[in-house]
RNA sequence: GGUGGAGUGGCCGAGAGGCGAGGCAACGGCCUGCAAAGCCGUCUACACGGGUUCAAAUCCCGUCUCCACCUCCA
């Protein structure tokens, strides 16, 4: 395989060699369960998500760490305003995060640690960085030295001197430099005796950064391959990661991955502009497949514009692959063909993960597929099912995934509605063969009126749902 | 102030010096009793102004507009 992705660090596309033959490890960025999740942040999870399928289509070995951070400022402030314990108020909206992760089709990571869970491993590696050199407690506070780690601000490109200092506390007067930043927050009066734990330095939690740091290490080792998130994590997020990780004595991330914006009205979604579209709303308009069809055809690198008529268009479209997919396993059998992804596919994905050409390859077999159909010619059929469904199962879209089944419905209804339609369509077959098109078209317009969708095929009369 | 990204046909959305991505919509045709689905075709675009080149959406210079990060953020 020669997958080739866009490294934030080299800014270029780089080839990407795992450090170890056979394995590929990543790491990403969850989120801060602090609300419920958005469109935005669920497009995080599935563009990782593609990736991981297509290095294991690729044959590696693939080991997927997605963190959560489950302790942090605001957490801390939106649980105490609603008067609830904050780590309740944080697995409330973690089992929200999985829900909706689990409602689009997204794989579970190989493991998913919480922050925490994971105290022990920042103290120990805090104190490495003050053995070091690298870090300094002040008055139970422990900060990041930024002055002793000369790669500062290599991964985003930030000279010192141009930074604005980090406020991630009020009290700068205690550091050395304005830009040093919080590996450890002393606890302060009024906090929650729960969000505290006791180090050499003193009750307190943890600051942002060093947990990823911290649970990158304990299950991914010292080096890994890749490490994903958010645009808007490459500064400061990774770029402190990356500095407390590497002046410990890590080689870290070798590959950086940056993921574009789910814009509404132009503008970043997000919770303090108000423009969201929660997952669990939208997923009431659309189908959940359809919501991941859009997400995941655009390259992951832009920017794409929510709105509702292009999330309409993304469901037609993937209504054509979906339509097809169902029409050719009725008459070969869903598992016919050979699971075999197009050249053309392959390159796509491999370019820097490529989607927008994968897609346009899968339409393309498709179309090949549907001419196939329409002259009866059951081999071609069969090559371009098995040929559609591989590729569609590596972008997580295969219509006929188990997952996607709407589930919950009683068998036997399912078996006794499926015969009255049957019933239906004979008399109309019956109607069409004696040219009562009336009472033909009577029949057709009573099911379509009823949500069943009827058509003529050259194999006679199909039905389904109609969506 | 520093760093980075974007402006593409009616719409979404790729591409990144020369062979018209793909989809949606519309229109025409084929198929159909009529539909539906499908197939074929039509609609030749790259913010603006210069420049380089045989050739620019793609490279260079300038301008405009928008977005993001440097504060929590997917």
């Amino acid at each position: 395989m020669s997958l080739r992705l866009y490294d934030t660090a080299a800014r270029a596309v780089r080839d990407f060699t795992p450090l170890r033959a056979g394995q590929a490890s990543m790491y990403v960025c969850g989120l801060t369960p602090q609300g419920p999740p958005h469109v935005g942040h669920v497009r995080s999870a599935l563009v990782f998500d593609v990736l991981r399928r297509w290095l294991t289509a690729g044959g590696l070995e693939v080991t997927y760490v997605r963190n959560v951070t489950d302790i942090e400022d605001k957490i801390l402030t939106r649980a105490a305003e609603h008067g609830v314990p904050w780590w309740a108020w944080a697995y409330r909206y973690e089992l929200a995060v999985t829900h909706a992760y689990d409602a689009l089709g997204v794989l579970p990571p190989t493991y998913e640690p919480r922050a925490t869970g994971h105290i022990p491993d920042m103290v120990a590696l805090i104190e490495r960085l003050i053995e070091r050199g690298h870090a300094y407690a002040v008055g139970g506070d422990v900060y990041f030295d930024v002055r002793s780690f000369p790669g500062y601000g290599e991964l985003t490109r930030q000279t010192l001197r141009d930074l604005q200092p980090a406020a991630d506390t009020e009290t700068d007067e205690r550091k050395r430099d304005p830009r040093d930043f919080a590996l450890w927050k002393a606890a302060k009066p009024g906090e929650p005796e729960t969000a505290a734990w006791p180090t050499p330095w003193g009750r307190g939690r943890p600051g942002w950064h060093i947990e990823c740091s911290a649970m990158a290490e304990r299950y991914l080792g010292a080096e890994f391959d890749v490490h994903g998130g958010g645009l808007d994590l490459r500064f400061p997020h990774h770029e402190n990661e990356r500095a407390q990780s590497m002046a410990a004595g890590d080689d870290f991330a070798q590959y950086w991955l940056h993921h574009g914006w789910v814009t509404l009205g132009g503008e970043k979604m997000s919770k303090s502009l108000g423009n969201t579209a929660q997952v669990d709303e939208v997923v009431k308009r659309v189908r959940p497949v359809e919501l991941r069809y859009y997400l995941v055809a655009p390259h992951y690198r832009s920017t794409i514009e929510f709105t509702d008529a292009a999330l309409a268009e993304a469901g037609a479209a993937y209504r054509r692959l979906e339509t097809f997919v169902r029409r050719a396993a009725e008459r070969v059998g869903e598992d016919a063909g050979k699971p075999e992804l197009v050249p053309e596919f392959r390159a796509a994905l491999d370019d820097d993960l490529g989607t927008p050409a994968a897609v346009a390859a899968v339409h393309e077999a498709v179309r090949q597929g549907n001419t196939a159909l329409a002259d009866g010619q059951d081999d071609a059929v069969a090559a371009a099912l098995g040929s559609v469904r591989a590729m569609l199962a590596v972008l997580g879209l295969d219509p006929l995934d188990p997952h996607w089944s709407t589930g919950g419905s009683d068998d036997r209804l399912t078996e006794v509605t499926g015969g009255l339609v049957g019933l239906a369509l004979e008399q109309r077959q019956a109607a069409r063969a004696r040219r009562d098109y009336a009472a033909a078209d009577a029949i057709r317009d009573q099911l379509t009126a009823l949500g069943v969708q009827v058509e003529d095929t050259p194999n006679g009369p199909r039905w389904e749902l109609s969506r």
